[in-house]
DNA sequence: ACTTTTTTAGACCAATCGGTCTAATTTAAA
DNA sequence: TTTAAATTAGACCGATTGGTCTAAAAAAGT
C-alpha cells in the first residue's frame, strides 16, 4: 500500500543531459553541506539529510552508497563552490595587489555567511578518523596556498613585486593566519580578529609593492 | 549475581583528601579526554569511553551527569595541561625574545606528540552545536592570545621591545598563525609548514628587539 | 499510449546510542 | 571488626543509528 507524494522537482544549475538521479543525487548533496558544514559528518545523521531533502530512506541510499560517500561529496561541493568564488575574485583583479586584495575580501565577507571553512570543518573531523577524507582536505590546503602562491611568484615576474617576497613563505604564512582567523571568528562572534589580521596581510604585502 | 571484578587502582598526581569517587572521576576525564580530542565529542561513544576506562555505565555515570559533562572536563583538563607547559615555557625565559621562543618551541614540539590543539579541535566542533563548550573554548583563546601580548607588553615596558610592535596585533596574528600552522600540520602530516611559519615569527619578532 | 527501466517510499532490520536502576561490592567511619 | 554510606557492575530501557529490500511510482524509450 503505497501513498502518493511529490517527488523532488529541483533542478540544478546544469540543466541539460542529467537523468533523474542525478539531478536527485545533486539536490541531495546541495541540501546536506551545509548542514553536514556546520554539525559535523559524526553530528550529521541520516534523518537529519532526509529532513533536509525531504526525501525517504530509499530516495538517499538509491544515490549513494553510504553516509560517507555523502559527507565526500558533500566536502567536494563546498570546496569547489569556495574555490569559483576565490579563483573569480583573483581573476578581477588588475595587479597583484588588487589580485591579493580581492581574495582576502572574500574571505573576509563571505565565508561567515555559510558555516564556515570547509577545510576547517573537516579537516579537524578528518584527521584521526577519516584518511580518505583527510587526503581531500590536503589536496584542497595545497590549493588554497597555492592560489596566494601564483599571486605573489607572478607578482615578481611581472615586475610588481620585490623579489624579497618569498612566495611559499607567503603563501603558508597567509594561509595559515587565515585559518586562524576563521576559527577566532566563529568562537569569539564577531570580525574584529579578522579584520585586524587581513589588514595587517595587506600592510605587510604593500612593502613588497615596488 | 555478581561476579568480582578489579576496580580501579588509579592515583592521580593529588593524592591526598580525595575520594574514591573523586579519584575515578579524574581518572575517567584523564583517560576520555585524549579520546575524545581525537575522534571529536559526537565521534566518542559512551562504548569508547568505557573501554578505555575499564569501566561499567555505572561507573561512569555515577560519577557524571551525562556525556556532556565528560566532555567539558576532558576540554578542561586538556586545556589546563596544555596551559601549564605554556606557563612553564614562558617563565622560563629570562627576556622576551626568550619567553616568545620558548613558548613557540612548545607549540613546535609538544602538542605534536598529543594528539593535536584542543582549542582546534573543541572549537570547530562546538561553535554551531554547543553553546557551553563553544563559551570554554572562547576562554581558552583569550587566555592562550593573552600569554602572547603580555609577553610584548612587557617586553615594551622593560625597554626590550621597540614600541612600534603593537602587542594585541602581535598576539592576535601569532595565535591565528599557530592554530593554521597546527591544521597544517595535522593535515599535511609533516611540520614542514610550522617551521616555517614559527621561523618566519621569530624573525619578525627580532626587528623589534631592541 | 504503452512498456520497460529507473528511481523512490517506507517498512523493516540488527546494532548501537545515551542513560537508568538495583543489587552487589568497596570504602570508610565507628 | 562491624556497620553505614558511598560507589560501581551490568542488566535493562526506549530511541535512534546506518543500512537493506520490495513494491509502488515515475521517467524514459518506443
Amino acid at each position: 500500500m503505497q501513498i502518493k507524494t511529490e517527488r523532488s522537482k529541483f533542478v540544478p544549475s546544469n540543466k541539460k543531459a542529467m537523468s533523474k538521479a542525478e539531478r536527485t543525487r545533486q539536490f541531495i548533496i546541495e541540501a546536506s553541506a551545509p548542514i553536514i558544514n556546520k554539525k559535523g559528518m559524526a553530528g550529521t545523521s541520516l534523518s537529519d539529510i532526509m529532513e533536509a531533502t525531504k526525501l525517504a530512506k530509499g530516495g538517499i541510499y538509491g544515490n549513494f552508497e553510504n553516509k560517507e560517500e555523502i559527507c565526500k561529496e558533500s566536502f567536494l561541493y563546498l570546496r569547489s563552490q569556495l574555490s569559483t568564488k576565490l579563483n573569480t575574485a583573483v581573476a578581477e583583479g588588475k595587479s597583484a595587489k588588487e589580485k591579493l586584495f580581492n581574495l582576502l575580501d572574500v574571505y573576509a565577507n563571505d565565508i561567515n555567511t555559510a558555516d564556515g571553512c570547509p577545510i576547517l570543518n573537516f579537516g579537524t573531523e578528518a584527521d584521526d578518523t577519516n584518511p580518505a577524507m583527510k587526503e581531500q582536505v590536503k589536496k584542497a590546503i595545497r590549493s588554497a596556498q597555492n592560489r596566494f602562491f601564483i599571486i605573489a611568484e607572478e607578482g615578481i615576474k611581472n615586475k610588481e613585486l620585490s623579489s624579497d617576497i618569498n612566495p611559499e613563505h607567503f603563501s603558508i604564512k597567509v594561509f595559515a593566519m587565515i585559518e586562524g582567523a576563521i576559527l577566532c571568528r566563529k568562537i569569539l562572534g564577531n570580525d574584529d580578529q579578522m579584520k585586524i589580521i587581513l589588514d595587517s596581510i595587506k600592510t605587510e604585502f604593500k612593502n613588497y609593492v615596488l
